[in-house]
DNA sequence: TTGAAAGCGGTACCAT
DNA sequence: ATGGTACCGCTTTCAA
């Protein structure tokens, strides 16, 4: 390994203090290459000079030691090969480089034991905060949390008693009430669900907005929830679709991308029709979307607007230019021809 | 801000000196309950409760500064969100996740200026290696890399000249003979290619290959390269479509999953039939390949070996227990609708 | 088997 | 406008 250069060697082929190089290497240069510090213009110059020449790159660890912060930011989601996902850490991405942050993802999987380790391994580097998306019964590892006045925002779904989090979530009610409507509209009474069996707060929501919107258009002997494990496989699938379909249902409100694909896949293989056989709404958008046949209608929350919110608001967090708070965004029907009157 | 718990902190605790603590922290503690290391099996005991109890968080930044390791891996793909890329990362992620390194995932956005400023940052964290997707003329943002003497592997792109980079990469020549005979055995003689209109090893590699392919079939008559720009609108790649259609193209080579989904919008779009109208052979996989009608036969690389060729590759060169190397992957016809005879 | 102390590469305060 | 220096939290000799 080769010798890394140090702010020392900068300090003396400049022929100043290593005090004054940090100094200049921590103000902004403006436009004029005046400093906003009190250094001369000369030096400052000179000093940048011997940072070029020597190719000196700044050790960001041991600033960090010293300052107590690293510019770091965790974003924890559940599976960051998810569409949804990764075009979400994609904008975080984007948007913290400008900001001077650096990302760290990481994916739970779903599954509260590696939230945990993954949480840890955070704390360890040192990271100034974190965007989560909290998975099943991740109280445990995260209440610990809670006590450390780590900055969190908690992304897409809830953890309710949480003390002190930033929240950025969808109005649920909302999206529950577009979907039931549409397909309500277009002449669907017996409306079933599909919803991953997991213990999450968005899932809570949207089961009970549907029993609602049912219940509030006189269906509630329609109302029926299809529960899917998560990462089932496509022959699943198929049986629920096969259950649903001689249950008589005629349209399925699809709560996840992941669900939707699935059961565009399931129609596919089972030969139905759409809408003529199953109508159905999804949700979150998905690639896939675009290409199917009769397109696809669903539930769309904005991958960017979710990015933004989470990351300004964890950034100020951390900036203590404000108190954590709660956004809710408001979804947005994308009307295409699955859930289509027929 | 609490204040962290410290090492010194333990050690007042435990009543030893915060040496002490180290050694037993950094040693594997066996079965027994017996750390691999000079210290009394009681003592050791005492430290690590001492631990629990102040719920003592080591930090990762002040140990890599002395160490000069801080165990951080990072991962730089062209676009985080493309299905590809993303499932690499998730597999290196849990690699990484077992093998005790951290992941940052950083996205070049095939734009070598931001690869520039995205390298330049890993290294100012003091990232112990880096797996690079090298972007489109990134090798002036590359090069500077070569001297520092930290660990490199290419990543399905190759930068030929690059000294001690590790390699991992298909077998770009395979995948050609493997898509052209397809189509050919098929039937099809007037194949046309779709590429990006990027310097990528990996495509100049798909795009020779499929030459010498036709050639060797006597139909270099036939050849012909459709350019698509990366980012390309839904709008443009029609245009080439129906271009390529009007031309009397019977087939086309697809050399990405992105190209291979727009085509497949496209095809759509213009009502066309596949493979009657159209056949083709795609590229990388796409969860979109699943639920498309006619099922679409690709060539598939993967993500999961070249994930782990390229994560073991670069842990192997961090620990100085190998050399840089190149690996060479095979590629794998999944045979499906879409390249039918017809 | 344990402890003291010298760094690692910066930052931040206090002098000058 | 610039320099001196005490840290930050941990690892790593070296000595006891």
């Amino acid at each position: 390994m080769v010798k890394r250069v140090t702010i020392k060697d900068v300090a003396k082929e400049a022929g100043v203090s290593i005090a004054l190089v940090s100094m200049v290497l921590n103000s902004n240069i403006g436009p004029d290459g005046k400093p906003d510090c009190n250094v001369r213009k000369e030096t400052a110059k000179r000093i940048l000079q011997s940072v070029a020449k020597l190719g000196y790159i700044p050790n960001k660890a041991a600033a960090s030691i010293r300052s107590g912060k690293t510019n770091i930011i965790a974003v924890i989601t559940s599976d960051i090969s998810n569409s949804f996902f990764s075009e979400i850490s994609k904008y975080i991405e984007n948007l913290a480089y400008d900001g001077g942050y650096n990302i760290i993802f990481a994916s739970s999987d779903e599954n509260y034991e590696k939230l945990s380790r993954v949480v840890d391994s955070a704390l360890r580097l040192g990271v100034d905060g974190m965007i989560i998306v909290p998975s099943p019964n991740g109280e445990a590892a995260l209440n610990r949390l809670s006590g450390l006045g780590i900055p969190i925002v908690f992304l897409e779904r809830d953890v309710p008693d949480f003390p002190n989090a930033g929240r950025v979530l969808l109005d649920n009610a909302e999206a529950d009430r577009l979907s039931i409507a549409e397909l309500y509209d277009a002449g669907y009474r017996k409306i079933e669900l599909v919803a991953y069996d997991m213990n999450i707060s968005t899932i809570h929501n949207r089961i009970e907005g549907y029993g609602r919107e049912m219940f509030k258009r006189g269906l509630d002997k329609n109302i029926h929830v299809n529960y899917l494990k998560h990462g089932s496989k496509i022959e699943q699938v198929e049986a629920m679709l096969r259950n649903a379909v001689s249950r008589g249902a005629e349209a399925l409100y699809l709560t996840t991308n992941t669900i939707t694909v699935l059961t565009m896949t399931a129609i596919k293989n089972l030969n139905l029709k759409v809408p003529e056989d199953i109508a159905f709404v999804g949700f979150d958008y998905s690639p896939v979307f675009d290409v199917y046949g009769t397109t696809v209608s669903y539930i769309r929350q904005s991958t960017e607007q979710l990015a933004y919110e989470s990351y300004t608001m964890l950034v100020k967090m951390i900036e203590n230019k404000a108190e954590a708070g709660t956004v809710m965004l408001s979804p947005e029907l994308v009307r295409r021809g699955s859930s289509k009157n027929c």
